[in-house]
This record gives structure tokens, sequence and C-alpha cells, in this order.
DNA sequence: GCAAAGAAACCGACCATACGGTATCTTTAT
DNA sequence: ATAAAGATACCGTATGGTCGGTTTCTTTGC
């Protein structure tokens, strides 16, 4: 989260891991493989999420939308802890993770086209990644009151 | 960007700016000192065209913030190219541009409080962010008349 | 039931490389 | 003459990655 990619080591994960270099290195062949299978493995749960989300809602119109606010207001409470905050800034320094996250968010886009096709809903998406956004770039956050209150006013755009 | 500030290498810099890496050391101690310096004069030229959009608003309400989205589109249609992709990135990963840029938005809302502290407007600055990220994730950044169209919209929010 | 064989997990030492930074010398302008 | 600008050479350090070997688990043959 300080230093981005670059300033990740390996030798630094395998210690957190409890392994040595060379053994971290058997599993995932180098730097990068390693980056992308925890960034895939964080999408995988970030559709899951969106997924349960979306079942839980009854009105049509923008569900997808709202479970994608829902989706980002969780991860931001938990700020700069989060494994989310570290992958998605290493996620705009990476060009092949740019893509890999370009891709997801054409997809779920194209797949909810019938329901959340509509400028407001547009830029009830892009404001919450903009409270996602100077969350991270705040040194504590954003109060968590204001991110309530933000929270709600963007679900109500999307109705 | 896309490597980071990691990537970033005196050298590199150096060569760009026909020069040695000692000759460049000569005038930034440091390379930490050189991407703050850069980082400040871009703030500052920030700091100019919003004051000189503003200027040429009417309108008292939410000036500060047409001003704001007015730069961020400006600079977004530039794309990857522009040194404000670069520069916003490493923001993200350097925890003391971090602090120079909030202090910086901080210090704009406070003296805008007046004319630009409502729900709405807030809504608006935060979804040009969102925009602004979106078309640097993006490999070759949103289409333009897209781009326009979502300008319009977030202006027509502030009024 | 069990031992031999094979594979997967893991370690530790090592290497080439490239980085930021320092110190010293040379050129250029005033 | 003097000081700023710039160049050259060099150093310590830390990184990603390789490689040979060792331990631990799993499968196989009888």
């Amino acid at each position: 989260m300080d230093q981005g990619l670059g300033g990740l080591t390996l030798r630094a994960v395998a210690d957190a891991a409890s392994v040595t270099k060379g053994g971290l290195l058997h599993h995932f062949p180098s730097k990068q493989a390693l980056i992308e299978a925890v960034f895939q493995d964080l999408l995988q749960k970030l559709d899951e999420q969106i997924d349960r989300s979306m079942n839980e809602d009854d009105r049509e119109r923008g569900s997808f939308t709202r479970a994608y606010i829902d989706a980002f207001f969780e991860v931001t409470s938990e700020g700069t802890e989060s494994p989310w905050a570290a992958l998605s800034i290493s996620c705009m320094t990476d060009p092949h993770l740019r893509t890999l996250w370009s891709d997801w968010m054409q997809k779920r886009i194209e797949r909810h086209a019938e329901t959340d096709d509509h400028p407001d809903l547009k830029i009830a998406r892009y404001a919450a990644d903009g409270i996602w956004l100077a969350n991270l770039t705040e040194t504590n956050g954003l109060p968590p009151k204001e991110l309530a209150a933000l929270r709600t006013q963007l679900k109500n755009l999307t109705k």
C-alpha cells in the first residue's frame, strides 16, 4: 500500500507465509504470477458477493449497480487494511492487472445491460469508485458517518 | 504509468532530460525530492486552471465543482499520455504524495464551502474522480463521445 | 500390511543485475 | 576568479530468480 508492487518483495511474502523464498517460488513461478493469482482470487470473491447481493434485491432496475455499490462500501469500511486497498492500487500500475479488471467490468456490464444501462446508474457507479478512491487517499479514511450518508444517497440514485 | 514509482529510475529521467544521473541529482537531492517537486508543480497548475475556470463561471452555486469537473475532463482527454496519469497513480502508492493531495483537496473544499457544500455536488465530484479512474484503467481510455456525454451530465448535476 | 518408488513441497545458498546515492573531477558562464 | 552545472566512476545494497539437494506426502506393487 505504501510502496506499490515494486515495494512488495518475495521475501516479505514468504516470511508472512512462514515459507522460504524458494518454497514460495515453487508454487508461483514468478512474482508476477503470484500477484495475478491473488488478484484473480479477489475478483472471484467480488463476483460471489455481488451475486449474493443481487439475489436479495427485489427490484429489477439497477440491481447490479446497487450490489456494486454495496460491495465497494463494504470493502471501503475496512480502509487501508483490506487486501483490496493494495490490490486495487496495484491494478493501476500494472498493465496486465489493468486489463484483467477492465475485462471483468466490461463482462459484468454487458451481462446486466437490461437492468443497469442507464446514465444515472453509470454515474452512481463512478461515484462509488470515486468515494472508494477518496477513502484510500485520505490518511485515515473518510468518517464512517459520512460514508453511510453517501451510501444511502448513492443507492437512492439507483431507484 | 506501467510500473509505478518503483519502476521510475533516475537514469531514465536523466536520459529523458539529456543529462547524466549526476547532473540530475545536482538539482534534486534525491529521487523523492524530484517526485515531490514535479507533483507540487502539477498541483499549482491545477490550482491555476481551476481559478481561471471559476472566473468564467457566472453562477455562484457549484462553481468550484464545475471547475473541478472541467479540469478533470480536460486532463482525462489526454489519456494515459498525460503527466497527470502517472502522477495521480503514484499519488496512491506514496504516503507523502497522498497527504499532499489530501491537504490540497481539503483546503480547496473549505475555501468553497459557501458555494459547493452540497451532497449532490459532492457526488458529482466523486463521480468525476471515478470517471477519471475508469479512463485510466481502460486500455485505450473511454470513447470521447461517452466522455462528452458524461461531462454534460455531471455538470447538469451541479445546477 | 508394508516397503519401495515417485512426486510434490520446501529449503538454503547463490548469482547477475540494477538501483539510489556519494564523492570527485571537469566544464561553462559571469 | 568563482561558483554553478554537469560528468564520471564507483559503492553498498537488495531484488528476482535459479539450482541442487532434502524432507514429507502419496501412490504403487506385492
